[in-house]
DNA sequence: CGTGTAAGGAATTCTGACACG
DNA sequence: CGTGTAAGGAATTCTGACACG
């Protein structure tokens, strides 16, 4: 979970180099709002593997002539899913120690 | 294991900011065998964080005065250690389905 | 031995725009 | 809508050297 996938270290040179993407494509995805990548003092871009992930996803999705905006509506989705899901985990632990404590 | 830690992705401004040492440095302990950084077609360097985490580790060590060449040695032995451990387990799954399948 | 610094060149990254469609 | 490209500037990275000790 703190694991290094999320950190934000890779700039766009070399996302370029693992997705194959060019940097073009990267920033228009970012200002659709598919990737938010970190900003260094001066500006420059810096991306987490997770980004890469998600560009991998994404060029596929557009090889399949999916708009930017559907992706980012499905990736919204899922990401929504996700946190209901944490939330009612969440609950169910709350409850639980409850009653553990009550008995 | 083919996990994230070993992408040497990470380029040596970011590795200052990671860990608070100077780019001089940073080269200096690469010339001394400490670290192996990749380089990209036009020999700018790329670090895991792996070698993100041998560099606190050294930087450590630096601080209390120790030499870089006492700094390898030292985790040239460790390397040395975890070889001969993955070989005698390694040996040792091997003793073991010999038998198993004698008996 | 370990590290700082100035030097000059080459490569990187950024933004806004023109282009096509 | 999605992507390419040329443009100009600012920041990055590299190497070899001089310096101190």
């Amino acid at each position: 979970m703190i694991s290094y996938k999320d950190k934000k270290v890779i700039s766009i040179g070399t996302v370029t180099e693992l997705t194959g993407l060019s940097e073009r494509k990267i920033r228009y995805y970012e200002k659709r709002g598919l990737i938010s990548p970190m900003r260094t003092e001066r500006g420059t871009r810096k991306y987490s593997f997770s980004d890469i992930e998600t560009l991998m996803k994404i060029a596929d999705k557009r090889e399949e002539g999916v708009q930017t905006k559907e992706i980012k509506e499905d990736m919204d989705n899922e990401n929504k899913k996700k946190m209901v899901n944490i939330r009612d985990d969440l609950l169910r632990q709350q409850l639980n120690a409850h009653f553990n404590v009550r008995r």
